[in-house]
DNA sequence: GTGTTGACCACAG
DNA sequence: GCTGTGGCCAACA
């Protein structure tokens, strides 16, 4: 269980979940949604993520658009995009490549 | 209760 | 390929 901090039942509901996405595997908002229940909720996701009081226990750095594009991060996607990278999964041009492959699948 | 904003998504041009 | 538009949801003023 996490620590109750400043957060409401939807945002614990995505951490939640993020925290089951293992090491080298990436999800998107739209997928992360739709665990939390509310699959075009990808807005509020992200928003969520932003808040994200959980930094080290939530990987968010594991989380990018359905595209696979890096979409955002609070400390900026060139740190992110390194991250990823350290995680084993390989970035170009600012897209993941073989994005579906790392994706990982609830 | 209303309006604005945002780490989004899908479609049209 | 990019831009614009509409739509969804949650949080905040």
């Amino acid at each position: 269980m996490i620590n109750k901090k400043n957060t409401t039942k939807f945002q614990e509901k995505i951490y939640k979940i993020l925290k089951k996405v293992p090491s080298g595997k990436v999800t998107t908002y739209g997928i992360l949604a739709k665990q939390a229940g509310v699959p075009k909720a990808s807005r509020a996701v992200g928003n969520a993520l932003n808040v994200n009081p959980y930094a080290p226990d939530v990987p968010c750095h594991r989380v990018v658009r359905s595209d696979g594009t890096i979409g955002g991060f609070a400390s900026g996607t060139k740190n992110k995009t390194r991250i990823l990278k350290t995680e084993g999964i390989l970035i170009k041009n600012g897209k993941v490549i073989d994005f579906n492959n790392f994706l990982y699948k609830f």
